[in-house]
DNA sequence: CCTGTGTATCGTTTATCTACGATTGACGAT
DNA sequence: ATCGTCAATCGTAGATAAACGATACACAGG
């Protein structure tokens, strides 16, 4: 996964909205659009906008079902960048002692 | 690990240039300043910028020996966050067939 | 046909991010 | 003292992002 790829998924997860979502979405396993408009103290038109950039970045999926939406987790996508970040995390060596300083 | 925490690391990598650098000091394991600075196609202070960034967001830590810096990652940050997502993404059933319409 | 429901999109405001050059400050070497 | 190096910070311009209300649209039910 390259620098592009990892950081596009990143940035997906990088509001505390987005990630509640995402919490949402594995809990429940395919949820209502209105269970996720439910969940979260937003307006429902922030939170479309939040789905958006999910689905964009493609780490939900989401059909019509009648005449609501129904969003699920895309599990492999997440899964390739939880085990790209943990690749680079176990090629690190822990590091050194005198570390905090500032400057 | 909270919605707030989990975003703000994945606000921290959600940049290639951040992702780049995290993957140089993974590499590397203890990378001088000069090294990160010659190692992306970007201004000495648009990369200090990131670092600090990536510090801020405690990614990595920095100290400084002699006249220059020196940074690696911080793995246990890293490590809890991959653990994180990776929980998340393991309960997550995987999805259902009919997925990819976009309304 | 009218109405309500469920979502997406538009338009706007405010805030944050990215990138750069220029500057600054600390330190070593000459 | 003067100069060069290393890295952070400042100031600024332009690009994106976040949030909202309003609006639009598709469809279901009466």
């Amino acid at each position: 996964m390259n620098e592009e790829q990892l950081a596009t998924t990143a940035k997906a997860l990088a509001h505390p909205a987005r990630v509640r979502i995402v919490r949402l979405l594995a809990a429940q396993n395919e949820c209502r659009g209105h269970d996720v408009f439910a969940g979260l103290p937003l307006a429902q038109s922030t939170i479309s906008q939040h789905l958006r950039v999910l689905k964009d970045a493609g780490v939900i999926l989401s059909h019509a079902i009648g005449t609501s939406m129904v969003y699920c987790l895309n599990k492999p996508v997440l899964e390739e960048f939880v085990n790209a970040l943990g690749e680079i995390a176990s090629d690190a060596a822990t590091c050194d002692p005198g570390q905090g300083e500032s400057r």
